[in-house]
DNA sequence: TTATAATATTCGGTTTTCCGAATATACAAA
DNA sequence: TTTGTATATTCGGAAAACCGAATATTATAA
């Protein structure tokens, strides 16, 4: 995981959100991340798949559903520039948070 | 200035060693990154045109010499998520840091 | 004015990224 | 086993990003 990785994991709407969402939440499941941020199931799993694959998620399966949440071992300057990057993104759209706070 | 703005600005290996060289040495002309990064001129000057049109650095006009600055009027997560990027990339290249200090 | 140095911009073409649609897989309940 | 729900993946095509090459601009010096 390199700084350059990073940005290119949160440099996209979706992604970023979805970063934003866990690092408020602690976990989420697909269903739930479909519903607030209101995109089709397939496109949330695909950006969830690259977050993963880039060892920023970590998954754990229960039953039918996936929980997902920011991986446990990332380095400190990372999980430093998520909470600085997650803060400003929840302020700006309360909406988020307000529907995350509804469904999950 | 969205915090995916930023990403978006620093997801390209040019533009996060331009903005960490940057968080490094506060002001540098478009000839010393040229060497630096050893890059073509046009590359850097797009590059840096890019950043400049974010509202990420500012120019300063010295006869014939642009110098470029990041710019003071950032809000403070972004001056923040900077630094926390740069540094770690610093780290892992000391390289940069070293041809920058040899010419600028 | 001419020549030169530093920087900026434009233009095509290639590569990368993203998405919609369809399909596949995993699991549970009936 | 069949049905239904949740999730994952694949496959085009479209949009965006990036780069090399050429050229334009600005300013200095001769």
């Amino acid at each position: 995981m390199t700084p350059l990785q990073l940005c290119k994991c949160l440099a996209d709407d979706t992604r970023l959100r979805t970063v934003a969402l866990l690092s408020l939440y602690e976990e989420l499941c697909v269903c739930d991340l479909v519903s607030v941020l209101s995109l089709p199931q397939p496109t949330v799993s695909r950006h969830l798949a690259q977050l993963r694959d880039c060892g920023l998620l970590n998954v754990r399966r229960d039953a039918q559903w996936s929980y997902y949440r920011l991986a446990a071992d990332l380095p400190d300057w990372a999980s430093e520039a998520i909470q600085v990057l997650s803060a400003p993104l929840l302020k700006a759209n309360p909406g988020l948070a307000r529907s995350a706070a509804a469904c999950c």
